[in-house]
This record gives C-alpha cells, sequence and structure tokens, in this order.
DNA sequence: TAGATTGTTAATCGATTAACAATC
DNA sequence: TAGATTGTTAATCGATTAACAATC
C-alpha cells in the first residue's frame, strides 16, 4: 500500500503513531536482513525470517505494514528490497553530524567505532572540559573546550550529541545542547535528560542493564 | 505482605513470574529512591514518587506490590528501607565476579567503572586474543591469553562475564563461557546469543539504540 | 478518630497472536 | 490454475490505569 506519511502529511516527513515497541525491533529486523543479504539470500517469507529471529510471523507482517507492503502475496519479502526501506524508515539513507561532549573512556570508544560512521553517522567535534585533554585527538579530531561548543554547533550544522560526561554536568549541558539547536541527544549519563518536544533523547544507561542482568541471574532457575 | 518467594519456594530463590517490563524499572527506581535517600527524605507517597519519575502511583504500587508490601497505609513508603529491599531483590547485597573478555576500548571503559565496583560487581580477570595486549595492566589487573579462560573461570568462582569482542567470535566465545560455568553475560557484542535456561544474557546493541535515535530524529514532529 | 495512603481488585488500554480473504 | 504468502481484521493476551475497601 501507502507510506503511512504520503497519506498523513503530503509530505516527506513524519511516520506517527508508530509504536515504540516496533520502533525498537526495526533495528533488530535490519540486522538480520542485512545478514541474510550479505549471505546472497533473495527472498524472504514472514514465516522464515521468525523462525530465523524467534519472533511470529504475524508480528513481522504487523511491522512491516506499519510503514507499508513492502511483500508480495505468493512469493514473500526481496531481502535486498526491505533491507534498504527500513534502512530509509531508520534514517541511515542521510548523514546526521555529531559531537561528542566528553571525551573520556567511554567517548572514545564510541568514536572509534567506525561502523556508525558507516552508517551515516558522522563525527565532527569533540569536547571535554579537562584542560589536560584540550587539543589532544580523537580519530584525528582535536578535543575542544566546552566553551566553544555552542560555536561550533551552529556553524558545522551539528544535530546529533552525544553526551558521556558524569550525571552531575549532563542536565545542564542537555540544556545548551537543545538552545543551541540540537534535535537528538544519545545520553550515556545516569540521568533522566528533560527536553522539549522537537528534540529526542536516547539513554544508554549500563548500570541498569547491569543490573537487571543481576536481577536475572540471582533470580533463575537452578542454582 | 508475604515474599512471592515464600509464598511459592519456601526457599531463598526465585520470585517466578515477575514482567521484564518490571524488572526493567527497578533499577530506575533504585536511582530515584537512592537520590531522596541522599538528600535525605525519609519518607515518600506512591504519587510523590510518580511525580517525581513521571510515573503514575498505580504502576509504583503495583510493581512495588510484586515482591511484597513495602509501605504503609497513611503513611507512604520509608525510602531507605525500600531502597534497600529492592537493592536486594536486584541482588545488589552480594558479590558477583566477573570477567572482561575483550580488553579494547570499551572492555577498558566499563572495567574502570569505579561505581560498578561499589555495587558489588567486582572485576576479577580479562582477556584478549592480541598478544599485543597480553600482560597489559586494566585496573591493575594484567590481561590474560583466551586460552585461560576457562581455569580461571573455576579457580576463582567467576560467575558473570562482559563480552566486548566484535560479533564475529562472541558466539564461539560465549559457548564456552557456558560449558565453564558462567550464569550470566553482558553482552555488548553485536549478535544473540544462544544459551541455555539456566543463563542469563543481557545484550546492549550500541548500533541499535543509535538506529533507534535516528528513527525518533528522523520522524520528529517538527523541523 | 479522621485523614491519608496503601494493597488489591476491576476496568481499560495497547500490543501480540490468530485467522482468513485477497492476490500474486 | 493451484499454492503460497501477504495484508488486514478479529481475538487474545498482558500490562497499565482507575477505583476503592482495608488499615495505619
Amino acid at each position: 500500500m501507502y507510506y503511512v506519511n504520503l497519506i498523513f502529511c503530503g509530505g516527506i516527513m513524519d511516520v506517527r503513531n508508530i509504536s515504540q515497541a516496533v520502533i525498537t525491533r526495526l533495528p533488530r529486523y535490519y540486522r538480520f536482513l542485512g545478514e541474510l543479504k550479505d549471505k546472497g539470500v533473495e527472498r524472504i517469507s514472514s514465516q522464515e525470517l521468525a523462525d530465523i529471529m524467534n519472533a511470529t510471523a504475524s508480528q513481522i507482517r504487523q511491522d512491516f505494514n506499519n510503514f507499508g507492503g513492502f511483500g508480495q502475496q505468493g512469493y514473500g519479502y526481496n531481502v535486498e528490497l526491505l533491507y534498504k526501506e527500513i534502512g530509509k524508515i531508520l534514517g541511515l539513507d542521510r548523514q546526521h553530524h555529531m559531537i561528542l561532549i566528553g571525551s573520556g573512556n567511554l567517548g572514545h570508544c564510541l568514536a572509534n567505532y567506525v561502523n556508525f560512521e558507516r552508517r551515516g553517522f558522522i563525527f565532527d567535534g569533540c569536547f571535554d572540559k579537562d584542560p589536560e585533554l584540550i587539543g589532544k585527538t580523537i580519530r584525528g579530531i582535536e578535543i575542544m573546550p566546552m566553551e566553544m561548543m555552542e560555536d561550533f554547533v551552529k556553524e558545522n550544522n551539528i544535530d546529533m550529541a552525544v553526551i558521556t560526561i558524569p550525571k552531575s554536568g549532563a542536565v545542564e549541558v542537555a540544556d545548551r545542547l537543545v538552545k543551541c539547536g540540537i534535535k537528538a541527544i544519545w545520553n550515556f549519563a545516569h540521568v533522566d535528560l528533560e527536553v522539549p518536544d522537537d528534540v529526542t533523547v536516547e539513554s544508554v544507561h549500563l548500570s541498569e542493564s547491569l543490573m537487571k542482568l543481576s536481577y536475572n541471574r540471582t533470580h533463575s532457575l537452578r542454582e
């Protein structure tokens, strides 16, 4: 059928009302389809994909149909086409310009993920408040002092920021980022950031993930 | 009332049938209660906590009552007691002995989180297949070759492992870890690990998190 | 005691699964 | 055409919210 965004908006934007449960599954579909594509698989049915991914065929068809009819009755889905379409839906067909706030261990390791760059996420600058770090480089990019953040964001059309500083400074930095026009924040600080409606935050709370593991380990079936 | 584990098991184990949705929220409760405790707040009602956490009072009471009645009618919840109880539920009242598989950037940065140690997660050893890294140290612990993994796990009563190697090697390593008795795996490789029932896996798929951010940023309300 | 707030049951909402007509 | 498999509607399941009696 048609994309929801065409029906609702006429413009190029806004697939509304998709639940976060569905959105969370999209990158996983993308991963499995990419692997199938690399293996040379041309087509796949929802049932076959369900078997591979440990899901139900029903859920897979429902999920895909949120964004349009990518399949063909009696045939299934074309792997390459579906892979590309989900990539587009995820916004991987465009470039995202990012800065890194906090150039410590974690920031360093994120900036070095070559794969991110390959998917259109480009590190343009990194910042730190530690004078010791200023002038050193990450992936060839000089670490700048925090005071330069606002100007750099505006001059370089940055739209995403990665926060890897401790929670104590994160709220203030997020406010500053929002004020200078950042639209997406990947937050690794252990705090919930509050931002306006048009700004997106995705938080990775590592310690909460570890505690969840601890819970499940502690209450596992056998000992 | 009573703990579910007492009702069902008689033993010290196994609060069964708690949904992962609830478990995912527990560390967040733990965080907010810890902050309240540090501020010297003694008691709090479900409604007050809901306001702070952006949740509903109903959900909070339902969640807590999965594990027993920690509150008191007309009074609310004692912050310190609740904090401690949730810590226990999460398994933070005991020590977990961990090893790190993959001593690169990410492994390095995880091992350096002092906070984990404070919560009972103890790094006992780290491993890498890169001969260049063997003998170097992380937090004073010597990096060992992969071949020593099994013996080390058995000799040191290790029950958790953190996998920070690329996906290509992760499946094989996970199998080896399961075979030598590891019961919990914190997985940062971009692959779904399959393990027996009595082993828990918690995966952190950073690239999927970034794609989710990308989706929400791409389809945000305004431009 | 009266007021406050829990613990818990009932109602609602949303997400997942099942079923099947449409159609390639 | 017959068989396969989608797109989509209907049924089920589970999680969240509302309501209220119990009780501190």
